[in-house]
This record gives C-alpha cells, structure tokens and sequence, in this order.
DNA sequence: TGTACATCAGTGAACGCGCGTTCACTGATGTAC
DNA sequence: TGTACATCAGTGAACGCGCGTTCACTGATGTAC
C-alpha cells in the first residue's frame, strides 16, 4: 500500500546506504537487487519505484559511499592519526563502511561512466584530503602515498595468511609515518 | 570425436593458459565457461573432460598467472627499470599478460581457500623478487613499495581521466626509484 | 472540515535470459589379442 | 602387423537456478471540491 512522501523519500536514502555498505563488502556486481531490499525488509520488487536500473543505484551508491567514507569523515587529524586509523586492522575487517576506492577499485573497469566518473571524483578527494592533512615536502609524495595505502589495504584484505596481511598494514604504515611526519 | 593424448593434454594447458588471462582482464567472476572455451574454439560442454568445476579451473589458472606474470619474469633487472616497467601505461592497458596481483585483489575475498592460497603464495613471491632486485636500506619498505606498486597500477586502471591515470603511475615511479637506487 | 477519487509505494508472482553443469551421442584413438 | 573392441575428447542440446526487470494488484496517502 502508498506510504507517506517521507516515508518513501526514506526507503530511497536507505537503499542508498545499503547498496553503498553492500557493495563495498562484496563488489557491485555480486550484490544482488534482492541483497540489497532484504536490507530494508522489502521485496525487490519495489526497487524499481526509486531507481530506473541497478545501474542507476550503483552511480548514486558510489557517490554515497565517497561522500561518506574514511578519508574525507571528520577534520583534519593528524597525518599519522589517517594514516594509523586507514592501516588498520579494523579498517581492514570493516570494507562496508570503509574506504571505496580499495574496494571498488577492480569493479570499475566494467562500469558505466557515471560510477567510473564518481569513482575518479573520489580519487581527486582522496589527494586534496592527503595534500590537506599532510604537506609534506616532495610533490610526487601524495599520489604515492595515496597508491601506498590503497593497494596495501587491497592486499591485507586478499592474503590468506594473517601475519602477512598485518605486515602490509604495519610496514607500509612504519614507511610512510616519518614521511609525512617532516616539514620543509 | 576422440583426441590424442597429446591434444587433450594442449586442450587442458590452452584452457588454463585462457583462463588465466581473462581472469586478470574482466575477474574471476565475470568471466563464464563460454569464453574461456571460446577461445579455444571449443564448445562448453568439452570443459568438463578436463576440470571438475570453474573453482577447480580458478584455482589452477590464479596459480598459473603467478608464475608466468610481470615481477618474476626474467632475469634481474635494475630496480629502476623494474618499477619503469611495473608502472607503465602498457602494463596498465594490458592486464591480460600482467601481474596477477592488483588484477584479481578484490576478487579472492569471494575465493574458496585454494584459490587465495595461490594468491597469497604470489604476494610472497612478489615481495622477496623485490628483495631481491632492491636490497634497500630501511626493511619496510619492500612491503610499502609492493603496495605503492599494486595500488598505483589498480588505482591507474580504475580512473576515468586519462591524465589522473598517468599521474598516479608517474608520481609512484618518481616516487620511488631514489628511494631503491640508494644502497646502504 | 468532510467526502470522493486519483495516485502511487510496496507486494509477490511471472518473464526472459545467461550461467554452470549434465548427458546422450559421435567417431577417432588406444588397447588386447 | 592386423583386427575387434573399449575408451574417451569434444559436440550440442537440455537442465535447473538465480538474476534483473515487469506487471497486476492492494490499500494508505494525497488532492480536489
């Protein structure tokens, strides 16, 4: 039966939300439509009152998940606070509310250019917030730190081995501290 | 009609051989039966001769794209041009023939145990060839360097913006190669 | 403020499609003698 | 070496299943008067 124009606006901002935890668990295009409306304790069904497509959720959900996401939440920490908090076991265990571009990194290939378009947007965010947060002395420094951190959060998550994935954490981590500790 | 053991024996190695390269190019789980034995110009009923499952053939060709990819290839090269070639926009643009290791990442968290153990046993390989071809000074970095390596290629490949894409390549490599040309 | 009607959020069944897997079949290869 | 038979690599159709999407339907919400 209707619901009320709030309530609707509401199922459409969870489904959002959802989608966006969902697909940075497990990759855009392992989550299903019914994933996602389980979510919400609805049938799929009514999915299709709010989004044309899944292709049109995947675009919203991807911006959501930037917007919401680890590097950009709260102000300007520390540089060793990011880094420590983004190389984190916990950061690891917890993609769903953790940072995108880790875990939607390989999906991007085979998306349409909305996602792929906010994905880049997320990349743009990323480096300002690292200029921001630490400006250290070398300018090509921020790109890699920001690769550094991507990718060893991208392998801590796929190794099997415990000890190795928190040694990706802890060495990348030790690497880069008294990096973007110095000032010029 | 029945094939000489030598032919079925080249079938089972040219499946695995595509398999293998599709993998890395479009994952794991987006690639279907069909077009791995596409490639070989075989129906998809034959693939069942040789392999008990798509896990099975998964598992073989993950562990195959390790050894025959990018890092191990040939003899040592200098930590310069190792990275000059990791990093490159032909390595981007051609994930097929390249290192297993930002290709599949996001892939093995949905992975049986073998197939991540094959993963695992690559990013361990890959890090002592890194010992190997750069002895630096400070030992986190041969951790720190593999993630700035993997990110910044999954990064590349992920983005939209042909200039963003190459920025991140270059930044890493310049980055980094002061860093492994130093010797103690 | 009440009433009559249109709207539309959500349900649940149905659809078409593509996938992994199975299976009866074919005919060249391998084997036993 | 030749012959008769068993094997089995590959074909192509069929299967069951899950997915994205559609649709008729329901009944509360919104609107016109």
């Amino acid at each position: 039966m209707r619901r009320s124009r709030e309530d609707a606006a509401r199922t459409r901002r969870r489904a959002v939300a959802a989608a966006s935890r969902l697909f940075r668990e497990r990759g855009i295009e392992s989550v299903t439509l019914g994933d996602v409306m389980a979510k919400l304790k609805m049938t799929a069904g009514g999915f299709y009152r709010h989004f044309k497509s899944k292709a049109a959720l995947a675009a919203e959900a991807c911006a959501a998940a930037f917007t919401s996401s680890g590097l950009g939440r709260d102000a300007a920490p520390s540089p060793e606070a990011m880094l420590r908090r983004y190389l984190s076991t916990a950061h690891r265990d917890a993609p769903s509310g953790g940072c995108p571009l880790p875990a939607l990194a390989s999906d991007m290939a085979r998306q349409p250019a909305a996602v792929r378009r906010a994905y880049t947007e997320g990349v743009r965010d990323a480096v300002r917030r690292i200029r921001e947060v630490a400006p250290a002395a070398d300018p090509t420094a921020h790109l890699a730190l920001l690769a550094g951190m991507v990718g060893a959060l991208a392998i801590s998550r796929a190794v099997n081995d415990e000890k190795l994935s928190e040694a990706v954490l802890r060495d990348t981590r030790n690497f880069w501290i008294p990096k973007i500790e110095e000032r010029p």
